[in-house]
DNA sequence: GTCTATACGCAGATAGAC
DNA sequence: GTCTATCTGCGTATAGAC
């Protein structure tokens, strides 16, 4: 069985355990810890060992992100709707960490691998949004011209709000929403700063 | 000698590799073999070790930051020319990756530090911002509330843009201009992506 | 499919010579 | 200030029993 229930567990929990920490930081140890086996048993799903089991990962992860993503643009017919969508659903998901994946996760796995799955996170993250972004202009929604480097700004807007601790109160002790930040700066991104006369 | 000339020319490589890989990812023979030296030789420079090289090289590196971002802001008297200042100097350092440092590089130290070093992060690179916010804001510049949230969002923006390969042409064949993505995307953020009449 | 046992190398750290 | 030598523990990986 290629995809037997054990395995399947042990990919959730390093799925998660490799979009929080990364490659590096990441032992078999802990994965098996976590999924309640000793290390050595996953070498029987994984006999290429840990960069298998990242790769594997890094692209289910992908694919799930690409259909989070499309079915929250789906939702709404409006950017201004589809953008808050598309927010909520990353702020549901561990961290993607972009700057990490081009730093630090890919130089340390096989060149050609990384350049693949380099790819592949371009493809699923950015493109839906600039799409969704071309569509609303197609709409006369919005104007402007570089689509596709506002859908990686956004996005990197949006990831940025992973790094504020949740669960905590900030110095003027109001709680923090991830959610309510997302909206105010989708706002100020379709909206603009400057006054408007 | 508490500063000596070789005890600087460790933190100099520790600050760029601990920059570009996170705490984890780096290790003492990493930074002794770009030094010229042994790693044992590291702990008469450090001795309590890679932590406390750690601790000494963020700290450095959010001194430095703080002096840029301010030098960049000082020179314009505009928040469009400060925020394009203030972008142009987080392009020519080493990523700070927010993401990283709260998910993987603060839970592997001693908590009271990591703490400590959390706020300092915000009081470095969001504080400014704010400021310069605030004060646009004052000159009836820019209007809109939630100027905190405001200033982590550009910085998550800008700070994106270290994701994107630079040296690489993109699909386009256009050559990739990290300076040119964050004009394009303060623009925006300043006048916004909804058409005005 | 999971286990125990084991090998091997690497990372962090210490002692003491020069 | 830097070295060599050495210790200890951890992380990856393999072999083979159950």
């Amino acid at each position: 069985m290629l995809n037997s229930e054990a395995r399947q567990r042990v990919l959730d929990v390093a799925e998660r355990l490799f979009a929080e920490r990364g490659f590096r930081a990441v032992t078999l140890k802990d994965i098996a810890g976590e999924v309640g086996i000793r290390h050595a048993s996953l070498y029987h799903h994984f006999p290429r060992g840990k960069e298998q089991m990242f790769i594997e990962v890094t692209e289910r992860n992908m694919h799930r992100h690409r259909a989070g993503i499309e079915s929250a643009i789906a939702a709404y017919g409006d950017v201004r709707g589809q953008l808050k969508a598309v927010a909520g659903w990353l702020l549901s998901q561990p961290p993607i960490d972009l700057i990490r994946m081009t730093h630090s996760d890919m130089p340390a796995i096989d060149a050609t691998e990384a350049w693949r799955l380099s790819e592949l996170a371009a493809e699923t993250m950015i493109e839906p949004i600039h799409t969704l972004l071309q569509s609303g202009q197609a709409r006369g929604e919005i104007e402007h011209g570089d689509l596709g480097v506002i859908a990686g700004g956004v996005l990197g807007m949006i990831g940025s709000l992973h790094s504020v601790p949740e669960d905590i109160f900030t110095y003027n002790n109001v709680p923090v929403d991830r959610a309510a930040m997302a909206h105010t700066l989708i706002d100020v991104m379709l909206d603009g700063l400057i006054k408007r006369e």
